[in-house]
DNA sequence: TGTAGCATGTAAGCCGTTACATGATTGA
DNA sequence: TCAATCATGTAACGGCTTACATGCTACA
């Protein structure tokens, strides 16, 4: 069991007791809205794979649905994955956030690429902050203040809020590479290090 | 060749032509203390393997050194290499960050645990916060004023302002779960989510 | 003398992706 | 009737980790 299978098992939680569940498409629907923001959207055919694992150790109970040619199987989580899962919360160790932030690492490398190119990549992130902000107020927008919901709002809100963190130190960073000497001009090819 | 391979040859960039390289030991020291921060410090065995793999591009040359009955094998970047990473750098499509954060996780399943517990979490996390942050200024004090270091010196002051965001953040969830009601008890075992 | 640090690798295996394969249903 | 969406899966493979294996060197 890995934390995204804790993960989707989470999803199911949403349902509540009285539902049909979720396909294994409609939890790949709920992980892009909620997970892809600060953990892992896995691949449709990894949804299925990790739901095979969790009807398994029976934490999800799957139950066949034939309306007309067409088979749909739902997935609904189960006392013994509510309880493995409240568990799991409260027990496992809770790592530290792991972050790839492939700009950063092109800044890193400033030296050989000259303030103005990176200043370019710099306003390509800003652009796809304020992009990726705009689809997680949506998705806010769309919990409404449902009670049920209050903590993924509140996760949405992180979200939000690091967004907005982000895209301050990316326009604190356009204009200090604005001060720095030696911009303005790419280095020859064969420069060091500056 | 992925973005970990090319981030490996980017701390060879630090080296200078004169120098005689780094081992794989020292690159793991050096990714240890940058690339860790917002990429990955790979495992040593994939430090060389990666080594393996550039050296096999031409990118990066390795030497060997034998001094006693130990060999040390020290590896520089090559023009070639040189060319491929400003190449790669100014050409490859920058991705957007990918952030793996179980504590937001954790807490978007807050309602099967109470506000207690997940203060309790959040304040574990402050304190991780806390060490890391004075890990990465040390890393900030060490690179100095040098020139050379000043691209680096702005990926750390990003990652400190990052992890200042972050503890502010926590620290506004920490008091919403206060305000929260049904808080301070935990919920019977088959309670759905509140 | 023994332990921490320096140094290099191989093997097994997990997690997850992309590519592939198949087909039903809905609506323009 | 065609495309988009709903729906489920298998196969191949890549990237990375952990565990394992080996040995030197400096220093307390």
């Amino acid at each position: 069991m890995t934390t995204t299978s804790y993960a989707l098992l989470g999803l199911l939680v949403f349902e509540g007791p009285e539902s049909d569940g979720l396909s294994g498409y409609e939890i790949k629907q709920r992980a892009d809205q909620t997970l892809r923001f600060y953990w892992v959207s896995p691949a449709m055919s990894q949804v299925y794979v990790e739901m095979d694992r969790l009807v398994g150790h029976d934490l999800v109970a799957a139950l066949d649905e034939d309306s007309g040619k067409r088979r749909t199987r739902r997935y609904r989580i189960t006392q013994e994955g509510l309880i493995t899962l409240r568990t799991w919360l409260a027990e496992s160790d809770t790592g530290f956030p792991v972050l790839k932030h492939p700009v950063a690492l092109k800044l890193l490398l400033g030296g050989l690429l000259g303030p103005d190119r990176l200043q370019q990549i710099l306003k390509g992130y800003l652009d796809d902050l304020a992009e990726r902000r705009r689809q997680l107020d949506a998705v806010l927008s769309g919990l409404g203040s449902d009670d049920a919901y209050r903590y993924p709002g509140l996760v949405a809100e992180w979200g939000l809020a690091y967004f907005d963190a982000e895209a301050e130190v990316a326009r604190t960073m356009l204009h200090r590479l604005d001060e720095l000497p030696g911009g303005r001009a790419d280095p020859p090819p064969d420069a060091p290090m500056t």
